[in-house]
Formats: C-alpha cells, structure tokens, sequence
DNA sequence: TTTTAACACGAAAACGTTTTCGTGACATAT
DNA sequence: ATATGTCACGAAAACGTTTTCGTGTTAAAA
C-alpha cells in the first residue's frame, strides 16, 4: 500500500527543503535546472498530487459548489445536477450534493453541514416545507457569511441572491393558448396549492390567458391538488379527483396540468372514461421528463430546459466566486430561461 | 457581511489563548468553568461553527464519499445515490458526485480529482467504455493508495473490493420462467452487446430459463444492441430493429428485455403491428424506473431496489472506513441484492 | 582586492484545528 | 519552611500546502 506522497517526503527522500520542492514543481526560476529536474522526475515517479484539502485550507477556497435540492429521483432536477456538475468540472470545481426530502429541517441541516468550509458556493432550490414556513433564516444567513448563492426553479423574491427561473407564467400561458387555439373551449387545470411558487405562477398563465381569450373562468374547473405529500403517494387520490372533474363537468375538452404525473393522470382517467385524446380531450403538462415522452399518446408539454438551468446557476454562481476579490457593489441578476412547448401526440 | 469566525478571532477578543478557546468550547475539564461559560457563550453569541477543512486536514479524514456514476439522468442511478445520501447523511458524511458519463477519460479524470484528499472512500459503477476497455488500472491504483473502494451494479470480478450487486442472472431467470408459466412458446430476448456485464448475466438467465423448459435456443429470436449510443439517441435504430424481430418471427408470444427502454419499445412497436399487450405478447423488462409503472399497459418488470444497493454500498463504505484503524487481514464481501418481479399489465 | 549583483536555496509564517506537554500560581502536607 | 500536588492555562507541533523574505555562495564589476 503506497500512500500517497508528501512534499515533505520528497523533500526528505532528496535532501533538499520543502520550499524547494514545492517550487521546483511549480517551475519556479528559482530554482536551478538540475535540481528541478530532479524533483519533478521523482514527483513523477511517485505520482504525487499536491493534496486538496491542504491546498483549500490555504486558499479559503475549496473549489467545490454544494448543490441543495428536494429530491434526486426525479427527472427535473436529476437533469439540473448533469448541467451544475457539466459546468462544475469544466471551470475545476466538484459538486457536493444535499437533499432535503422537501424538509425544512434537513434543508437547514445539509446547509449548516456545507456551510463550514466545505464548500465555496450554494445552489439551491427549496423545499416545499421551506416554502410554506416562509423561513429562510438560512439562506440570509449563508449570505451573510459571504458566501454566494444561486437559487433556482423554486426561488423567493425576498432573498437577494442570483437566480435561475423559467418562464412559469409565460410558458403555462402558451401552453393553455395552444389548446385555445386547437379549439378547447372547456379547459380544466391540474394544479398544485398556491403555496408552491411555481404552481402559483403557472395558474396565473392559465387564468391569464383564459381571461385574454374571453374565456370565463370557472373555479369547479381548477383542481389544486394538495402537494405535500409525494407524487406517488397521493396517485390514487388524484386520480378519483380527477375523475371526479372529469364525470361532473362532461364538456371539458382540454386540460393543462402543472406537471408531468398531473398530465398523465389525466389521460389515464380519461383513457378509464372512455374519453379519448387527443380526440375528446387534449391534455398538455408542464415539465422535463422521459414520462411525456415515451407515454402513450405522446404528452404535449412545456419543456424546462432542466440542464440548462443547471448549466446557467453553475456559471453564475462560479463567476460570482471568481470575481469576488473585486468588492464591486453587489449586483445580481435573474436569469429567466424560456420554455418551449414539445408538442406530441396528446394535442391536436 | 460577518465571515466565519475562528477560534482565533475568539482567542483574540476575550483575550485567552486558542488552545483554551477550543477545551473550553470541547467542555474539557482542564478549564475552570468560569472560563468555559464566558466562552461558550461567546462562541454561540457568533455561532461558532468549527471549519471542516482544517478538520480533514488535520484528522486526515474527510468525511465525504465520493460517487462515481456514468450517468444521472437515470432513474437506476439517482434512486442509488438516493440510498448513499441517505446512509451517509446518516452516518455523518458528506457525499460529492462525479459523472463519468460512460467516458473512461472522464472516469479516471473524476477519480483522479478526488483521490487527492477530498474524500475518503469510493462508491462507483464503471462506465460502459471502462468495461469496454477492461482497463482498471485507476481502481487498482486507488486502492493501492489506501483508498476503499465499493463497486456495485456494474462490477468487475478482478478487482478486490466490496460488491453490491443485483443477482442479475436470477432476476432475467425468473422473468423468463413466468413467460413459460404464462404459456409463452417463442420468448424473445432483447439484450446489449455482451460486454456489458450485467447484460451478459441477463442474457445467461434468458438462456438457462429456456434450456431448463427444453425450449429451444433461436439465436434470431435474440436480438444484442449496441449500447455504446446513449438510448434515447438510438431510439429509432431500436424500434425498426425490434420491427424486424418481430415480422420475421411472427411466433412470438413473449418478450424479455434487459432494460426499461427496450421493453417499453417492444410494447410500442408491437402495438404498431396490432398485436396487443398481454393478450398476442407478453412483456418483461428490467429496471427500477418510472416508466415501467406508468406505461400503458403497465410494464411487468424485474426490480433492482436501487436504492436499496445504495444503502448497503454506503454501509459497506463506511464501515471499512471506521475500521480501517484496525489494520486485520482486508476481507472482502460482495452483497447480493435480490430482485422482485413487480407484475403489472404486460404479463397474463 | 573590494563591492555588487545574481543565483539557488532554506526558514518561517499562514490557513484553522486538536492535542500533548510544560509551567506558574496557589494550596496542602510534612 | 520546604516539598508535593492540583489547578488552569499557554506554547507549540502537527496536518500539507504556498509564498515571502532572508542568506550564503559565487561570479562579475569597480
């Protein structure tokens, strides 16, 4: 077993100081030919690597962005992390990830846990719970601690920070005028309780563009789901819900869903019902995932450009980190990325 | 912006010295209670947090895992590191990720990274061009620094080190066999090239299944893709392939596929050719993913417990390394996890 | 021959901890 | 009055780097 070698070691084994070595593999002119040379073939030889920790605790810097998000099994944020990690690796930083399971409590703790020099920088997105408590004691307090954050998807205005959304609003306003324009004239939406930002911002494209087309907007057909609990958990609850919507307002011909499971739900009870899409009902859902590709008919949806995301809070949040030394007043911006509407087989 | 305090700065302040700054906030005995309050107090007034990067250099330990996978946009993957977070959370370790992206380069690049004091053990699956390449010389070379090293899912026999493993064989075994017992005649195999080890162990239980039936053996009833591609990109190049299968042996009444892609592709084509799922064709695959449970009809499949394997790498991991002080004979385990067959609508 | 400058290297501090050991002050025992 | 012991704390080393500054040696310039 060859532990790893030491500049000290070297420095031993060549009698010479450890100044000397350090310099010698940095190609310092200080030192002298020979004795660089003979320095860098041993380092070679013994395949040394300056340690990283070290070499952290020497620079206050450790070259490694921690990244908070809710959940890894899911194709959205899954997505995100390929994006931070792209970026990471390609400007030299590591990822670190931490999961709150949309707990506020273990939102906080993987926080305070990377907080203590573990890392140069946060990204994040809050839990549902941090949400809906409306705590972010955390997050000001890593500010204030001088250490950068980026929030994304899930964001709050409160907090003055980077931040990486997409177009909620916009892209669930398209998304319902698409189905206006495919001539709906009945549309129901699937939706989260407003306390979910984004499930707040995409309703209010729905309502909007309702309301833009001389629509009227009838509240028996917006299902706001309670989204506490986990998508799967709750399958059998939204689905006689949504039954439900369904058997008491028979004309609706049109459903945009604030999420994939939303949307395929919809087209599964519809299938149950007899309703066949996209012929009697079109549905389009919001999200990232391989569910509205490779479902049958194909799900029309709005597409978040997950990896995108990730890539843009990574280079923000590594800029931020690089520019650092110039204390310039403090800027920060809101990157918005459009989304796009995927259409497939579950639209006409 | 108040930075981090240290215990300097706290030394400094209430005019102590560092060492009796950190007894008195360890509550040693050696210092008089007076003073322990007066720090303590201090220290929690600023909340004082001890900076981990002086603590992994001076205990030469990090407290961080790290995971090496070949890809995270994968539900197999991020149900894994789902189970290592949650462990080592647990357990009181950091995890920090590393994408090979199923480049070898990219494999020894990410490992190279890390071994250099960031974290103190690995949790990898190698990626397809490493198994391609059979060249292992980063792992030997890492453990050979001292640096454990668990393998799960794709493994590699010559290399000593801690297994999680699913019994592959078995789980196709089993898949296969309740073909049979569901009447299938003419089961076909749709598989990887055979350099994908856990592949190659389906594809043996695919075999052994029908041997043991006295079933014959149709080498065109088996069909190996290439899976060098990523799926999604060789999509098309799949269905027209499983077209072929299926028109040129229009026998077939059951299908076993190595992965969730393959089967549901299966469905997808046999539904193009009016065959229908289950009652013309049966289908199994294997996977623990999310299209196979919202599929239509929902796909019968062989269940990994990723997260489970997860779990079980994080322990292995962990408990090597809090036990490395004891310098005993290093023994090895390789751990089985077994598979379920989760039955859904594809089968009878 | 003396001064100056270049050269090649080493000592030491610093990053933030923990921990071992030493020591001065005081109280108790002889 | 001296020896012994306890108490409460500080100095310093160590982890592995980088970097600034100092210094001894040699060669060139005066």
């Amino acid at each position: 077993m060859n532990r790893k070698i030491t500049l000290k070691q070297i420095a031993k084994e060549l009698d010479v100081s450890i100044s000397t070595v350090s310099k010698a593999l940095k190609d310092s002119p200080e030192i002298s030919d020979d004795t660089k040379q003979k320095i860098q073939a041993f380092a070679k030889l013994y395949n040394y690597k300056p340690n990283n920790i070290a070499l952290s605790l020497k620079n206050r810097k450790t070259n490694t962005i921690g990244i908070i998000i809710p959940e890894i099994v899911h194709h959205f944020f899954s997505k995100v992390i390929r994006g931070v990690e792209l970026v990471a690796n390609q400007r030299g930083y590591n990822v670190i990830i931490g999961l709150s399971n949309e707990s506020f409590s273990k939102e906080v703790i993987n926080m305070e846990m990377l907080a203590n020099g573990s890392i140069d920088g946060f990204i994040i997105s809050i839990s549902k719970e941090t949400q809906q408590l409306q705590d972010y004691h955390h997050l000001t307090a890593t500010i204030n601690q001088g250490m950068p954050i980026v929030m994304f998807d899930r964001v709050v205005s409160e907090i003055e920070c980077d931040k990486v959304i997409v177009n909620d609003f916009n892209g669930a306003k398209n998304a319902v005028e698409k189905l206006i324009e495919n001539g709906c004239k009945s549309i129901a939406l699937i939706t989260t309780k407003d306390y979910v930002s984004v499930g707040k911002l995409r309703t209010q494209g729905y309502i909007d563009a309702l309301s833009e087309h001389n629509l009227t907007l009838e509240s028996n057909l917006m299902l706001k789901m309670d989204d506490t609990l986990d998508y799967e958990e709750h399958l059998d609850l939204l689905e006689s819900e949504i039954t439900q919507l369904f058997k008491s307002n028979q004309k609706i011909d049109g459903v945009f869903a604030v999420n994939e499971l939303y949307a395929l739900s919809a087209m599964k009870v519809a299938r149950k019902l007899g309703l066949s899409v996209p012929e009697d009902l079109q549905v389009i859902g919001f999200t990232d995932g391989v569910l509205s590709k490779h479902a049958t008919p194909g799900l029309t949806t709005v597409s978040q450009h997950a990896q995108q995301m990730g890539e843009k809070a990574a280079h923000l949040l590594i800029d931020k980190l690089e520019s650092e030394n110039t204390d310039q007043e403090e800027e920060y911006q809101t990157v918005v990325i459009t989304t796009d509407l995927v259409e497939r087989e579950s639209t006409k």
